[in-house]
DNA sequence: CGTCTAATTGAAGCATCTCAACATGCGTGG
DNA sequence: CCACGCATGTTGAGATGCTTCAATTAGACG
C-alpha cells in the first residue's frame, strides 16, 4: 500500500517535470496528496459514458484508454494513457461523462478528492500551471489525432500511434532506453486509427517488411525509430515536452 | 469602437452562459475587461503554427478555424470558432502554437492582457468555472471530431458537421429561430472532415437528394433539423449545453 | 464583360472494408 | 500434461467508398 502511494507520487512528479517545471516545495507538496489505490482488472471501465464525472485520478501502474461508440457498434479510441496521467482534469467541470475510459492492461488507479486538488492548485501557481500544462497537451494530442485519422494513410497513420506512445513513454523514463516494446491488439490499433482490424493487419506487415517493427503475437517493437518516424511524418512538437527527446 | 466592446462583452456573455452560471456580480467584472479590437481580413492567420503563443483573444464576429498542414500538403481543419469563443485559453499554457488559427470570414476580435484573465480568474471562483468549462468543452468537441472523421462514412459524417455548427450557433441565440444559414466552401467541409472536395460535392447532393439541406453556392441550408440529426447519428449531449436545445 | 474562384461532372484507379475461412497461441479444466 | 475453447492473428476474394485527374460550368465581382 506504501509502497502503491508512493509509486503514485513518483508517476505523478514524472508524468509533470517531462512537461513543466517543478520546484522541491510543489513536489512536496505533491506529496502530502492522500490517495486511495484500487486495482481495475483489464477491460473495465473506470469510467462510463454519460456516467457524472465525479472523481479524479491518476493512473499508477498500466495503459488506459478513452474511447466513444458510434451508431452500429464500432468504437474510436479516443486517446492512450500512461502511468502519471491525471485522468479528468477536463472532465471535473462538466456534468458528466461524454466518453468512456477503459483499462487496456490491467491498471492500479490512485483515487483522490477533487478539493484536495483543487487546494493544492489555489496553493501552489507552479503546480496550478504544470496541471494546466497537463490539461493543455491532453488538448493538443486530440488535435493530432484529428489530423492522423483525418489526413494520414493507414501505414504512416498506425506508424504515428506507435511513435507517440513510444514519445510519450520515453519521456517517463520508463522505458529501457533500447528496444521500445509495447502490447497492442490489432484491433485495439483499429479502433484507435479508425481502420478496420483486417486492414491493420495487413498495414503491420507492412512495417515489418520495412523493417520499422516486428511484432510478437500482439508485442510490437520498434526496431528503427527515425525510420518510423520519417514513415509517420511524426513531429514530437505537439506532445509539448520539455526535453528534447534523445533517442 | 465602444460598439464593437460591447458586443464582444455580449458575445463572451453569452458564449460562457450558454455553458455555465453567471451571476450580475460575474457580468459586472467581465465587463470592465480592457479589450484591443482588431480586424482580421478573411483567410488571414491570427496565430501561426509554430509561433509564441503570448496573446489571448476572443472572436467578436465572424467564424474562425483552427488548423494543421500534413506533409504533401493537405490540410485538416480541427475546430470551428464562433462569435464569444476565447480562442486559446489552452494554448496560453503552452510554450509554442501546435496548429494555426484562420479567419474563415471576414472577422473582428478583441485582444485583452493575459494578466487581466488571470486576476479575473483569480477574483471570480465562479468566472473561473465558467471559462475552465469553456476549455473543457472544446477538448470535448475535439473529442467527438476524431470519432466523427474516424469511424463516420461521408454523408454522416458532413451531416455531423452541420448538426454541430447548427447546435452552437442556436446556443448563441443568433440564428432566427428559423431556417438556418451558414456559409461553407465544399472545400472547407473537405478539410473539415478529412475527405476530398470532390467527394463533398458529391455527398451533398446526396443531402440535397435527401431534402436534409439546400445550398446555393457555398451557403448551405438546413431544411429538417431531425431529419439531418437522424442521418449524422447526432447527440448534442458533448456539447455540454445549459440549455436544451430547443428548435 | 472578362477573370477568378468555386461547384460540378466523368472516368479510372486505389485504399480500405466486409465476409468468411483458417491458423495460431494461450489459459483452463479434466 | 493434454485437450479443449476462446481470443487473436492471418489470408483470400470480392465489393465499394473515396480519391485523383482533368475538363466543364456556374457564379461573383470589379
Amino acid at each position: 500500500m506504501g509502497a502503491q502511494l508512493s509509486q503514485a507520487y513518483a508517476h505523478l512528479v514524472r508524468q509533470l517535470e517531462s512537461i513543466a517545471f517543478l520546484s522541491n516545495d510543489d513536489k512536496m507538496q505533491l506529496s502530502t496528496l492522500q490517495f486511495q489505490t484500487k486495482s481495475i482488472a483489464q477491460r473495465h471501465d473506470v469510467m462510463i459514458h454519460g456516467a457524472k464525472s465525479s472523481s479524479c485520478c491518476i493512473i499508477v501502474k498500466g495503459v488506459m484508454c478513452r474511447y466513444k461508440m458510434v451508431r452500429g457498434g464500432k468504437r474510436q479510441i479516443l486517446s492512450f494513457h500512461l502511468p502519471g496521467d491525471v485522468l479528468d482534469l477536463q472532465c471535473l467541470d462538466l456534468d458528466f461523462m461524454d466518453h468512456s475510459i477503459q483499462a487496456m492492461t490491467p491498471c492500479e488507479v490512485a483515487f483522490f478528492s477533487q478539493q484536495a486538488l483543487a487546494e493544492l492548485m489555489m496553493n501552489s501557481p507552479s503546480l496550478n500551471l504544470a496541471l494546466r500544462r497537463h490539461a493543455a497537451v491532453d488538448a493538443s494530442i486530440f488535435r493530432e489525432w484529428i489530423l492522423n485519422v483525418g489526413r494520414r494513410d493507414a501505414l504512416p497513420r498506425i506508424a504515428h500511434l506507435f511513435c507517440e506512445v513510444f514519445a510519450r513513454t520515453r519521456a517517463l523514463g520508463i522505458d529501457d532506453g533500447r528496444r521500445f516494446t509495447f502490447s497492442l491488439t490489432q484491433s485495439e490499433i483499429a479502433d484507435a486509427t479508425g481502420l478496420s482490424a483486417v486492414h491493420v493487419n495487413r498495414t503491420l506487415q507492412h512495417l515489418r517488411k520495412q523493417q520499422l517493427i516486428s511484432s510478437r503475437g500482439s508485442s510490437h517493437t520498434i526496431i528503427d525509430t527515425p525510420g518510423l518516424e520519417r514513415a509517420a511524418d511524426f513531429d514530437p512538437a505537439y506532445l509539448h515536452l520539455r526535453m528534447p527527446q534523445a533517442a
